[in-house]
DNA sequence: CGCCAGGTTGACACTTTTCAAGCCGCGTGG
DNA sequence: CCACGCGGCTTGAAAAGTGTCAACCTGGCG
């Protein structure tokens, strides 16, 4: 392993296998990865997640009705999910960061069913299904691991569904930055300052709300003192009052 | 069938041998398990497919924080799924009809997210996990037929969150009248005419709306000659006109 | 028979949307 | 370097949609 990253630097037609990931090496590798593996293991994986692929801001990954043969772990970057409806309206259905996993959906019909489009500049391993399935197989606790990983996509989405059916603007809002920061800590970032990488207009689309609301929502926060606000920049100064506004449905 | 309920109606002893499943003969067999098995295959999965249960009306099948060791197929009967907040709030986050699967929340956190609970006296089969996980190793085909249907369950989610999204009152019991119609109608019943196993507060709590909310949609739907309903038993007299409310936003 | 859960309908209040105006910051081109 | 344009954001006012509260109806069940 070492010695052939000292064989990538001094021969620039290793570029190429640059592209190969290195899940040993990757500080990703506990959200990807399950625990406990073997050195051979992991190796087996890596010979799986074939190759990065870097994905321009605004570019999509996939699109809906694209043909599915692979997920998608993001290594950088930051992604929405959207999906777009007969009518032309369409709907933010997630937001993803570094080491989450990004194109299961598309299992189920062997189609993609949204869009996953960058809205910075990002890079993903790329993961063949077909591969995955079989090293599933072979690989105690991958099967479970992926299990998981959907699973937890269900409950994820069920939080949205709760966030969408019985809360109020502010709530939501409160709801979406305390997600927000909950995540980012979770990966070693600050939880109580970071950028938005996403449009008012696209939390309101996944809120289920209008850009003016999702303005107005920042607003009241920032009046009642909870947050700071200056364009895409967001300090929480009172985690305790936003959880208090997400939870008790207090005014 | 119709010998075997004759059996049970006049040997007690039969009750309990019934109550293992027969996976070979069950009629919903296209819906669980994945097509071109052999018959081998099917004794294999009819042996994890242990015990079939019987849920009453206003039980629960699990609840939430209940420890998760399976996934249930419904046999018969209709289910809702409820998740429970903080604060005493409540939503419902789905309705499941025979052929469907429970469960699959459990599986990323080792615990059941939701509390899946009987609205008509129902019967499930109970496939443990571990098995399943085995199983699906040694049967090609299952794995992935277990992905897809956790997959669709993703998907099936994203629809909802469209719905309580973008879609205003009438829109939300559009989809929802069609979605039900479409489910029964795969199941061989009328996708025109059939019973609502829920309450309107149940409706109004899966769509994100208030009881009184549903039921002045219903009174608009009927006035408009797209439905009628009385009661609990609803028939859909225009179905296009239904589908062009849902899809196209029209007044 | 009377109660009670579930459902319908009306009136009013509140939240959010819609429409409109204007601001800010950033990148492009003169 | 500055002006300009434009996307993104904020704020206001009015309109629309939904929630809330209350009254009443209906059917099933003890």
């Amino acid at each position: 392993m070492a010695t052939s990253e000292l064989a990538r630097q001094q021969n620039t037609h290793l570029v190429l296998t640059e592209l190969k990931a290195a899940c040993a090496d990757c500080n990703l590798r506990e959200l990807c990865l399950p625990a406990g593996l073997t050195n051979e293991e992991l190796d087996q994986i890596e010979s799986m997640v074939n190759v990065r692929r870097k994905i321009r801001r605004g570019d999509t990954l996939y699109r809906s009705g694209d043909p599915f043969d692979a997920v998608y772990a993001i290594r950088s970057g930051f992604f929405k999910s959207r999906v777009t409806y007969e009518d032309g309206r369409d709907q933010v259905t997630g937001f993803s960061m570094v080491g989450e996993i990004l194109g299961m959906d598309g299992i189920g019909q062997g189609t993609h069913h949204c869009d996953a489009v960058a809205l910075e500049d990002s890079e993903v391993c790329s993961i063949p299904y077909v591969r995955l399935e079989e090293m599933s197989r072979e690989i105690n606790g991958l099967q479970r691991h992926f299990h998981r990983l959907m699973s937890r996509e269900i409950v994820r989405e069920s939080g949205v569904m709760m966030l969408l059916g019985v809360m109020r603007a502010e709530e939501r809002i409160a709801a979406f930055l305390l997600n927000l920061s909950q995540r980012l800590n979770a990966r070693g970032y600050s939880p109580l300052e970071f950028h938005l990488r996403m449009t008012r207009e696209e939390i309101g689309s996944h809120l289920g709300l209008q850009l003016e609301t999702v303005s107005r929502a920042f607003s009241k926060l920032h009046k009642d003192g909870l947050i700071e606000v200056e364009q895409k920049f967001v300090r929480i100064c009172n985690i305790e009052g936003l959880k208090k506004i997400y939870a008790h449905h207090v005014n």
